[in-house]
DNA sequence: CACTATTATATAGATATCTATGTAGTTTCT
DNA sequence: AGAAACTACATAGATATCTATATAATAGTG
């Protein structure tokens, strides 16, 4: 985003609009902005789709199928396809043929795949402990309403 | 997202990880579920991002540059360029010359486009009027803390 | 057993988004 | 006035994401 920088980007519709509307419009941004951040702690051009996938493997230990990873991640099929692609491409996690049944093919994290999760893990660590941009409480604070509206927004789609 | 209805999907990292990366998570999900319903509600294939344009130069009555969009709504240029190409082709646009300085191209919302953003309003009311995800004190105990929350992030980038 | 339905992935074709870079047109400064 | 710097926008090349659809393998049924 190289031409944004300059001056406070006074976010529109803000002011006047429903209360609704305002939530959205922060957690879009905000959602926006966590994930340029983001991205920019991982190491080695990883993304946070392809972090995503690499941390929830190997914080559960298990071996999922596309179809799982997309389900637990909350992406569509195809798109998990593209995403275990590109890991693939970059060693990171290896397609393994399930025997039982040949449709399948579980996603094994190889030890490139296991230090880079691991690098990257220590970098978001470092990075949250330097920066604190609400007071602890205010986090906690924050999470109910946000879980609910959550469960509230999947139920309803 | 076809195939990702089966059962309340998991969504992972969200136990034991700290409030910071859960709320971070939430937000994710929400922004993610927001998009998508919100699309789903516009008509003849307007997007989000199309949506937010119109919305934006009719709102506050102007014909900004791409350059003054793209600042506004928090996209770099390049993004904005060709979203206002999409408007364009669909007609909801004019790109009019500036007299004053030949490198400036203002974005005039066609009749067409004026039409299409109160169909999008109006659909988008009835939706919200309907569906009451969170009661009107949360939405608004809400807003402060990510309000706080986005200044934050946008300071530290 | 054969036909059908279901399931797991892949492919095609869109939009949105980014960074990096190129191209005009304007401004500034010597 | 001429060269350098800056500004506005476009283009190129990525990834992520979607919907719609095709393909392959398994399961279920008459």
């Amino acid at each position: 985003m190289t031409g944004s920088k300059a001056g406070q980007p006074v976010p529109a519709a803000l002011e006047g609009d429903p209360a609704e509307f305002a939530v959205f419009t922060e957690i879009a941004i905000i959602a926006h902005l966590a994930d340029t951040a983001f991205a920019r702690l991982l190491p080695d051009g990883l993304t946070t789709a392809q972090f995503a996938v690499l941390n929830h493997l190997l914080r559960l230990g298990r071996q999922d199928t596309i179809g799982e990873l997309a389900s637990a991640l909350q992406v569509s099929q195809p798109t998990m396809s593209s995403t275990v692609r590109k890991l693939e491409a970059k060693r990171l996690v290896r397609l393994e043929p399930d025997p039982d049944d040949r449709r399948i093919r579980r996603v094994h994290v190889t030890p490139a795949g296991t230090a880079i999760r691991g690098r990257s893990v220590d970098a978001l660590g470092r990075a949250r402990s330097q920066l604190d941009l609400l007071a602890p409480a205010e986090w906690r604070a924050l999470l109910p309403p946000l879980h609910k509206l959550r469960i509230a927004l999947d139920a309803a789609r």
